[in-house]
DNA sequence: TATACTTAAGAACAGATGTGCGTCGTCGTG
DNA sequence: CACGACGACGCACATCTGTTCTTAAGTATA
């Protein structure tokens, strides 16, 4: 994103983004010049083509100020964790990366997304435990297979992969010692998407 | 914060925050005008003055689009995902909460922590499989039975349970069909505190 | 060596913008 | 009823701001 840019020009940026973050509004072209000593708004200007050329900034023809970031969502770009590598029985892969950043709660950001606490083992050998938070997606059809979060009639709701057999789905928990369920009259709440846990 | 405001102000501010949240930069006097049909900018004026005196933004004077919002944290504020409440093997116990939210990067965020991502089954008994990530925290210290990042002095890294015993530290791995580490030089780049699991 | 790009100055201009003045209507309060 | 607030119009003005044109030095590239 940067490395295309010349040294002024990144200052530049850098000058334009600390603004809109730290102080709410960009700068104007004299503003600008002012910072890196350029007498003339046109010397402004020059860096601003560049940088709208090259994809990082987006203008509005004669409004004062109305420079707008592309590709940049803001003061939390730097929320997330550090995205260090794999780690195996072996070795780890990688050195920490400085510019890998995974971001949970974004990886999650799907609209209608809730949040359920896992009570118990019935899906233990699906690698969800107890105290786990599962992140369901209610907009998505469930097919076979899926871990789901099923309601009965009855209104009980409970998470199993779900199979849909003949007249019948089969809710089938991940834990060998208990027994699948057949059910008629069943729907799926939403599809589980992700599993989060803490551990400390 | 909003209360003090009358409806019309109240309006006018989330128009100026929903702007500079979304386009990246706030809206000129008319602009205002124009959204809300005021054809006057001393209208406008005077809504501004209004926020002004009220202590929910900062201008200064004679600048285009120099609206400052205070005391707003930003559009992160909403983010997380609602926490709907419990699901068992049993019945889904509590109805969607609007009010609860969890955000999963807050919940990890401790100065130092970082991620891997984990390949292979060796910790597939501990509810940890491969494809997952791992929240590491390198400034706690291991004890007995956690499990850690631990990297021997070849260099290379593994993740298992930790066991200190007599001269040397057993790593045990979650997973019956393998064979514990006994190592002697070896140290815990940190504990694993978290694991997110991504299923689509 | 020729070409292109970056960076910048200086001047000039059109239009955008904030601001102040006076005026007006509505509403609730005392 | 008078008074103060809120909300708004219309106009005028000084400046702020973006933009364009011309010129030019320095640097890298082919």
């Amino acid at each position: 994103m940067l490395e295309q840019l010349t040294e002024r020009q990144r200052k530049v940026y850098l000058f334009i983004r600390d603004l809109i973050h730290n102080r709410g509004y960009g700068p104007t072209v004299r503003e600008i010049g002012e910072e890196f000593e350029i007498a003339s708004p046109n010397g402004v200007m020059c860096h601003l083509r560049a940088l709208e050329r090259k994809g990082l900034i987006r203008r509005s023809k004669r409004e004062a100020r109305a420079i707008e970031l592309l590709g940049d969502t803001g003061p939390e770009s730097l929320e997330g964790l550090p995205l260090a590598g794999r780690v195996a029985a072996g070795v780890m892969h990688e050195a920490i990366e400085q510019d890998k950043r995974i971001d949970f709660t974004s990886l999650f950001q799907r609209p209608g997304c809730f949040v359920l606490e896992i009570s118990g083992d019935s899906m233990i050998e699906a690698q969800i435990a107890d105290g786990d938070f599962a992140v369901v997606d209610p907009n998505r059809k469930a097919v076979s297979g899926d871990i789901v979060v099923a309601q009965t009639e009855e209104g009980n709701a409970t998470m199993k992969y779900w199979f849909p057999e003949k007249d019948h789905v089969r809710l089938q928990p991940a834990n060998s010692t208990m027994e699948p369920m057949y059910v008629r009259d069943v729907q799926a709440l939403g599809v589980v998407v992700g599993v989060v846990r803490r551990m400390s």
